[in-house]
DNA sequence: GTCTATATTCCGATAGAC
DNA sequence: GTCTATCGGAATATAGAC
């Protein structure tokens, strides 16, 4: 039995990634749970509050995953990676990247920071993945790893985004020529 | 001497790709314009006909660019159709394409489907101008010209969206990156 | 085409009882 | 920790005068 406060950020995360943050209220969380707005303003006083949470979230949850795919391969260790993003297309959601950034100017700057620990982080882990892979000959790309990095989180997080508005093929193709451009 | 109704388009545009679709609210045209805000209903009745003005405006914008590039070789249309998201970097807003796809459930049919429209006149110009620029040696890249056309959009607007988390280096090395790849 | 005025609804947030 | 009740404000939108 997971407590209130856990199943209103999972809620939370749900809706900022489905209908974004300025479009969603607090009876959009409360009606569903089955209790009041005013509960919900008990557990995060704010907007902001429930979104620094949120965040918060992301950090965690990017961490197990880093943790629970760390004995494996540079090369399955992306597949992994790209195949999360798949889940989230296929549930209709957006990476939590791309949903904070349209919003990035409705957000105080303690989530806009936390927000960037989050992002650069993930960014640190696929470097860092990328050049393993590339040292065990295991992937094959040009420039750096760093580089090879942001463009692979840019192709992946906005082919999210563009598969709601020209459909999912587009996200499949993304996410193949992703993998052929590293692993010929 | 540019009409209201034009004035009001382009600021709705600038606030959807600054603020967000949903954050901002006819206040916020009125007031800069010194108009009042049954003045904005009357040239677009509700905030769905002022978002459909929006695309149709890019739709257009858009079939200006590429007329004024025609002339060009590919290479150099490319690289003049990274250097306007340069400009859209730079000015603090975000591509149309990410900043709707964000909201998109907050959207009415015929704006999801004029989306469609511009977003698939995107992909298809940029796979049109690299497959030429492929048979005439200009430029090299793998895969399919309709793959690259993929890779470097998503590439592109999901950086604008980046740097507002991580900054302007990770827009300008991912802009460096697609160069690099179709012009070696 | 723009105005004043207003209807309606919703939102984020708080006070105080239980 | 959740409730009822409510406040103040803002948002979308419309009616009718000028």
């Amino acid at each position: 039995m997971r407590s209130t406060k856990a199943t209103i950020i999972e809620l939370g995360d749900e809706l900022i990634r489905t209908k974004g943050y300025n479009a969603f209220s607090y009876a959009d969380i409360s009606k569903p749970l089955s209790i009041k707005n005013a509960a919900v303003h008990y557990h995060f006083p704010t907007k902001p509050d429930l979104a620094l949470s949120v965040v918060e979230f992301h950090v965690q949850s990017f961490e197990n995953f880093v943790e629970k795919v760390s004995q494996r391969d540079a090369l399955q260790q992306i597949k992994m990676f790209l195949n999360f993003y798949t889940s989230i297309q296929i549930s209709g959601r957006l990476c939590v990247i791309g949903a904070f950034a349209t919003d990035w100017n409705s957000m105080p700057d303690n989530v806009k920071e936390e927000m960037k620990l989050f992002t650069d982080r993930v960014i640190h882990w696929l470097t860092q993945t990328l050049r393993e892979g590339k040292n065990t000959s295991l992937l094959t790309f040009e420039g750096t790893a760093k580089e090879e990095a942001l463009s692979i989180l840019t192709n992946i997080f906005a082919a999210t985004q563009l598969a709601r508005i020209t459909g999912k093929d587009h996200f499949i193709s993304i996410k193949d020529s992703i993998l052929r451009r590293i692993s010929k």
